[in-house]
DNA sequence: TCCTCCTTGAAGATCAAGTTAAACCCCCAA
DNA sequence: TTGGGGGTTTAACTTGATCTTCAAGGAGGA
């Protein structure tokens, strides 16, 4: 194959006329582009220039090589443009994970505010549950996932690379009309006596009402099992019950219920954005990590 | 500036799904390949491969690294091929393609020109079909061609870059005794009763006859098949019927016919020298077009 | 669990791309 | 004829990129 940088010495010296002009815009030794004119000739085989007096004149096969190499020339610098604009990000795309809690509150602010600041960059986001998000990581189709964590069950930091986003506190759900609704903040001592509306049975807050019913002295009464946030307000709201949940599951709040702090007396779930270790990330996975923990930062206030 | 070697490498990667399998094709060492990937990667300053469980994927960089790569080795390719050509042809030769009846009348004034004014260089003409022809321009057996086209199938100027040579109108043959014999011109709506003479069916001609007297309002008799336009002139100096006839096809007229002009009311062909886009064109192939616009040009007036 | 396939890293060998220095060629002017 | 100046070429050498080998490490499948 041809070697390009040979190329682009003799289509400089063609269009400069000498040798002697060609190597000085090279900051070659005149000496040095005529061997390597040489031996592109000798790998064509045929003579590419004709040596004048005064200069160089192309040969037939001179011509059509430098008009070659002209196209190749552009073609290259139009792929480093191309790879400059991926750089720049104004160009790219990304693929990542959330699950369904964060889907609904947190991320969307995130996209919103990315999609504006890079309008240029496709964006795919794959929700799904908690040990899909781990497989997806795993096989690549994801670059990055938003996962969550409680102290009990950390996520080793061997197997990806986390950082965490934010602090998810755990709320407590009253209807409106009970006894404690008004209250800025009450401790899970103050619920011993309470019916429970929880989610299914494996699902993680159900540990989190276990254990801090334990630690606060009490076994909790359990009066419904909710297929999900929205059927557990509405159950509360009626006066089944009430409940435990992370605070963004109930940022879209149902009117019938009031929200209320449970200080440290409930433990909180981490919110962290992982990625492989061995991956490297393109410019447009940064960006978005990035924006990502801006908006974490901005917003934390409504997550407490 | 960017290493050819290095982006074919990583083509090669991408294309055949790992690095050892491209390193098997270089007879290179999949440590060697390896290296020069990490190093492309830095030069452009991005990741271009996702390493995976199952081989290597490519970044949105990668892609379109992958893609200019394509563009540039064919460019190199073909450069190598027409630097083949001209060694193998003993500098400036050329090979033109024409379909007959321009190789009975136009051209060879173009050739006789042509030899008195570049005797050194070697010139081949092949005579062709239509179809035989667009396939040598593709496949590089001649670097020209002359083509026709007419307005309701015109060639596409994506295909081939297209110069017109002239137009060449359609003429009506009749014998010397008939009764338009005299005429400078007669219109189609005036050949309504006559018998025709026509070429086999699929000849172009004979689609001019059956469009132009349609527009003039009738439907032709055919009286006779012929195979040439030698025979068909010499059927219509008999008396059998009349023809049409490309004006270039009856240049050389027989002694018992008269041709007459149909003005606009047949459709003219329209002769055009054609060469691949991605050819750089060798200084003999530019002189010879040049020389033929110039006959095209004194000669004008015959083929009209 | 081992085995196999694949990728990667370190260290060394090799060869092409550059250098310098000197010669050469051709035209031109004294 | 001779000398000088533009330019190119050759020879000999240096250097650094590009390969190799060897060894380690990771992931999937029997």
């Amino acid at each position: 194959m041809l070697n390009v940088k040979r190329l682009e010495l003799l289509l400089d010296v063609v269009e400069l006329g000498s040798i002697t002009a060609a190597a000085e815009k090279h900051i070659y030794s005149p000496s040095g582009v005529s061997q390597q004119l040489r031996r592109l000739e000798a790998e064509v085989g045929q003579p590419l220039l004709q040596r004048q007096a005064r200069g160089m004149v192309p040969t037939d096969a001179g011509h059509v090589l430098t008009a070659h190499t002209r196209r190749i020339l552009r073609q290259m610098a139009a792929a480093e443009a191309d790879l400059a604009e991926i750089a720049g990000l104004n160009r790219g795309s990304l693929t990542m994970g959330t699950f369904p809690t964060l889907g609904g509150s947190f991320l969307p602010l995130v996209i919103s505010r990315f999609k504006k600041q890079y309008p240029a960059i496709e964006l795919h986001v794959r929700s799904s549950r908690f040990d899909d998000l781990i497989e997806m990581l795993e096989n690549g189709q994801v670059g990055m996932s938003l996962l969550w964590d409680y102290e009990w069950n950390r996520l080793n930091p061997e197997n990806f690379a986390l950082t965490t986003v934010f602090e998810d506190a755990t709320a407590l759900i009253v209807g409106k009309d009970h006894r404690l609704a008004r209250r800025k903040q009450v401790d899970m001592g103050d619920l011993a006596k309470e019916e429970w509306i929880v989610r299914e049975e494996e699902h993680p807050v159900v540990e989190v009402l276990h254990r801090s019913a334990q630690a606060a002295g009490f076994s909790p009464r359990i009066a419904f099992h909710a297929n999900d946030y929205q059927e557990a307000q509405a159950m509360v709201s009626v006066g089944l019950g009430i409940a435990l949940a992370p605070r963004t599951a109930v940022v879209n709040k149902h009117p019938g219920v009031s929200i209320v702090s449970l200080g440290a007396s409930a433990p909180s779930r981490r919110i962290l954005l992982a990625h492989r270790h061995d991956r490297v990330r393109a410019p447009a996975e940064v960006a978005f990590q990035s924006t990502l923990l801006d908006v974490a930062r901005d917003n934390s206030a409504d997550f407490r």
